[in-house]
RNA sequence: GGGCGGUUAGCUCAGCGGUAGAGCGUCUCGUUUACACCGAGAGGGUCGGCGGUUCGAACCCGUCACCGCCCA
């Protein structure tokens, strides 16, 4: 018995989260523990960035795992949930830059050193804010591991990394196209760049033929200003329209320069005029003609998209005047200018208005460029290669599965990863250069020194390459090195390979696939077991959560309203594979619901005296409830564990619920009523029993219910002493009484369906409850009914049960249950309306009828009856007979009424 | 243009070869002392269209339509 107060009336998650959190941490029962003997479990987090809040998503992906990490827990497992973040390069180089622009200071001039201290305070201060948001939802991270991909093991870790990838001719740096970002001023992976339809033009232009006058070959482009770095105009090699013009020359206008017309099946015939002008530097597609072709590469964009000369100089010596009116001019006006220029020498042939994908940088929103620059680069092409066969072997499992394919997609077609970026805030390149620019890969400056001196055979003056790395690098080995890698910790050798990632489709490309790729290289094996992916939330509308539409809902202040527990399980019950999830207050609101219901199932419990039983053994609590309720509690345990086991939240959300709400409260509580109220002597012999069971049942409850919603659980378990404030986190995840089924449940579940019945009856009938009537059943069905008197009274409103020999009396209206195999009977003619009555029994023996020829039917075809299997031939068989049983039943209930 | 997912009760979604399900909402009834964030009951669907396979299709195959994503 509990020796407090009782439970108030409504839980108040507010009075409880905090301080349970609290207490779970401190006790170290998230802590994973090496040393124990346990099975290891694994979940590693997907690092949050370090400038981030908790939103939406996040809510829905560190439910799911805390879910997991709880009940694998409980089953027992050395539980490791590995939390941290990521230093998030260009969004916290942002943070930080609008800091210092508000105080009128720009990062250029602080410098490199001051910048990043001011980075390192930020962090301190303002940083990480997320992790304290994660507490209140509840997660159970190990938060004494918490780990940061800047921290000093985690980037000794990205150097060991880099220069072996470099070693092993897997990293290059080379002078290529890559998306340029003109606003952040640095390079971004393919991954970084959103492509956005935008209504533009097509630009027809004339390109004179040298050697013949009046005789032109027109392009058709979206980017005239990059005319100026033309150097080829490209036909199909079989485009009749062309084919004498291949091998001679274009005159390029504007830049006064004799440009080749090259053939190359890359040419759409159907596009445009079927020919194409050539810019390699500022075009992926005609980078690669310029190659083939081995043409020249001007660029004539700088690094802030700005047209810059310098690249057509090399090529020219005199430029025409004109374009010295366009250098150092904003791509775009440059563009207007070059239009309007064409249009006046009559060159521009006409325009079309044009739509569209425009590369945008997904942080910037701004056009990206591609620019020619020395960059590092992954061979990413290599590493996919056991990545992609770890996953066609089964070694990493998706679920569900579709989404190996969009791996495979990616992978199977991967580009070089470019991986250097023109920012501060990271990991620096852990490259140095000597005064001849030769490069030397080393995990320290030392070292680097070392090689140079090997090389030049004297000290010589070393530069360390002032990029740093893509912050998704760093992510890629999060696996193993929160883990301690590359020191052969003991946590490195336990829980690497991790059990199962949990994480959202938008990332497989960026972060799943890298982790596999980094993970199966360094460690040899795949970072995880299973991949499980889950939805993105939106909003009730089925709308994307954003900023700009306003339809964010913030998590924390859904958790302030409703508690954790609500938007836990909501969330949980909304988790079906596959599917987005539709998230809004109201839904929080209404699944808060189940939190109450079972807050008060307790409550009543409580009230009837209802405590754990110290020794109590299920197996020996034989009343018929008791047994009942048992068989359906391991049921439900065995149906909750399954659905875990294969990850499906929602179906383990509905078997809790159903459980909770349809079998224990609905029945089970309203049974037991009349016994803990010790009616008579009879129920008085049976009540410390009754009680006990209650009790453990409620306590299977609490502990299935647990990784949920923890939080009302834990409350409940303390309260009615199964164990210490704090302690059900750590209680056995049940595995069921491993009793033998009883037969009870058939007799319960007839009773309930009489009790169904009897209401259901009353309701139609228009019989108010407060109106108590007796009940008639015929000898045979005495058996049956036998010792649920009290029940079915008190259930079904009924004021005296009573046997009867041979026919009921007339006017009674007839029940069936059994499909017609048990009758009773309400004596209700002078209360009712016969009428109504009639028409009601009309309606269900015209279903039953239906029903019954619906089989019939099937088991005159011949077909059927050939080919079907045995035993839904028999099934179906035994369906006709209990229909027309049913049938029958119903007819005479009729006859009875003078139907 | 290529690929993936979706289309089932008013809403949100399960079901994925053997007679259509849940929750919420709706309607009716209810002060039965755990719970009105409740209880009892009822109504509500030709499972997007068309074709095919099968004894039998919401479920498998083909095709079309619409919606949503991803990749070019």
């Amino acid at each position: 018995m509990t020796d407090h107060d009782p439970l108030d009336k409504n839980f108040s998650p507010r009075a409880v989260e905090a301080r349970l959190y609290d207490m779970w941490e401190n006790s170290g029962a998230f802590a994973a523990d090496p040393a124990s003997g346990k099975r290891p479990f694994t979940i590693m987090i997907p690092p949050p960035n370090v400038t981030g809040s908790l939103h939406m998503g996040h809510a829905l992906t560190f439910t799911l795992q805390d879910i997991l990490i709880r009940w694998k827990r409980m089953q027992g497992f050395d539980a490791l949930w590995q939390p941290g973040t990521d230093h998030a390069g260009i969004a916290t180089q942002m943070v930080v830059e609008r800091l210092l622009a508000a105080e009128g200071v720009s990062r250029k001039e602080l410098g490199r050193e001051k910048f990043l201290e001011r980075v390192w305070q930020w962090k301190a201060s303002s940083g990480g804010e997320i992790t304290r948001q994660l507490r209140r939802l509840g997660a159970s991270l190990d938060w004494r591991r918490e780990r940061f991909t800047l921290d000093e093991g985690l980037s000794a870790a990205v150097r060991k990394v880099f220069v072996r990838l470099y070693r092993e001719n897997l990293i290059h740096r080379a002078h290529r196209l890559v998306n340029w970002d003109p606003k952040l001023q640095t390079a971004i992976s393919d991954l970084e760049v959103e492509n956005r339809e935008i209504k533009g033009h097509l630009w027809y232009i004339r390109y004179p033929i040298v050697g013949e006058k009046d005789r032109f070959i027109t392009v058709a482009t979206t980017r005239p200003e990059t005319m100026l770095g033309d150097v080829a105009v490209a036909v199909h090699p079989e485009d009749e329209r062309y084919r004498d013009l291949i091998g001679r020359r274009a005159y390029l206008p504007l830049v006064d320069r004799e440009i080749p017309i090259v053939a190359d099946e890359y040419v759409d015939r159907e596009k445009g005029t079927g020919a194409v002008k050539i810019t390699p530097a500022h075009d992926f597609n005609d980078f690669k003609v310029g190659e083939r072709h081995r043409l020249p590469m001007p660029s004539v964009l700088d690094r802030l998209a700005r047209i810059s000369l310098a690249g057509l100089r090399q090529l020219h010596r005199d430029l025409p005047e004109f374009l010295g009116k366009l250098d150092g001019m904003d791509r775009f006006e440059a563009r207007a200018l070059i239009i309007e220029r064409l249009q006046e020498i009559g060159l521009l042939e006409k325009i079309e208005p044009h739509t569209h994908q425009v590369p945008h940088g997904d942080r910037s929103g701004v056009v990206i460029e591609p620019l020619l620059t020395w960059q590092w680069f992954v061979d990413a092409k290599v590493l996919a290669k056991a990545a992609i066969k770890a996953v066609e072997r089964g070694k990493t499992r998706f679920v569900p599965e579709q989404w190996q394919n969009t791996f495979f997609a990616w992978m199977r077609e991967i580009e070089p990863w470019c991986i250097s970026r023109q920012l501060w805030w990271g990991h620096r390149i852990p490259a140095w250069y000597g005064p001849d620019g030769e490069v030397f890969v080393a995990e320290s400056e030392d070292e680097a020194k070392q090689q140079a001196r090997a090389h030049y055979k004297e000290d010589v003056e070393l530069r360390q390459d002032d990029d740093v790395l893509d912050t998704w690098f760093s992510s890629a080995l999060w696996p193993f090195s929160t883990l301690g890698w590359p020191e052969e910790t003991p946590e490195l050798k336990r829980y690497y390979p991790t059990d199962v990632l949990v994480t959202g489709f938008d990332i497989i490309f960026f972060w799943v696939a890298r982790m596999m790729m980094m993970g199966h290289h360094f460690m040899g094996d795949v970072p995880f077991r299973d991949v499980y992916i889950h939805g993105l939330v939106r909003d009730e509308r089925g709308q994307k959560m954003s900023k700009s539409k306003g339809n964010v809902i913030d998590p924390l202040a859904l958790i302030d309203e409703f508690g954790a527990d609500a938007l836990r399980f909501t969330i949980c019950a909304a988790a079906g594979p596959g599917r987005d999830i539709k998230l809004g207050r109201s839904r929080v609101e209404s699944q808060r619901s189940f939190v109450t219901k079972l807050w008060n199932a307790a409550r009543f419990c409580e009230m009837n005296g209802i405590a754990p039983v110290a020794d109590f053994d299920p197996a020996s609590a034989r009343h018929r409830l008791s047994s009942w309720i048992l068989d359906a509690a391991d049921s439900a345990i065995a149906e909750a564990t399954k659905a875990l086991e294969a990850y499906r939240f929602d179906e383990y959300a509905q078997v809790c619920y159903r459980f909770l709400w349809n079998t224990y409260c609905d029945w089970f509580l309203e049974f037991i009523k009349p016994i803990l109220a010790g009616a008579d002597e009879d129920t008085n012999r049976n009540q410390p029993q009754i009680r006990a069971v209650a009790a453990h049942v409620l306590g299977l409850i609490l502990r299935l219910l647990h990784p949920v919603m923890p939080f009302v659980t834990e409350t409940l378990w303390h309260h009615f002493g199964f164990g210490a404030e704090g302690s059900l986190i750590r209680a056995a995840w049940p595995t069921g009484s491993g009793r033998e089924r009883s037969e009870s449940h058939r007799d319960v579940e007839r009773v309930i369906a009489l009790i169904s019945e009897i209401r259901a009856t009353r309701a139609v009938l228009n019989v108010p409850p407060s109106r108590q009537i007796p009940l008639l059943y015929p000898e045979i069905s005495f058996s049956i009914f036998m010792g649920w008197d009290s029940e079915i009274r008190r259930l079904g409103r009924i004021s005296d049960i009573e046997w009867i020999a041979g026919e009921p009396p007339a006017g009674c209206v007839q029940i069936v249950i059994d499909n017609g195999a048990t009758k009773a009977f309400l004596p209700l003619a002078d209360v009712i309306d016969l009428d109504a009555e009639r028409a009601r029994l009309r309606r269900k023996r015209n279903e039953a009828n239906a029903e019954w020829k619906r089989h019939f039917h099937k088991l005159s075809n011949a077909d059927f009856t050939q080919r079907a299997p045995p035993e839904i031939i028999e099934e179906t068989r035994a369906k006709m007979f209990a229909a027309s049983a049913e049938e029958n039943a119903i007819a005479e209930a009729l006859a009875r009424i003078g139907g």
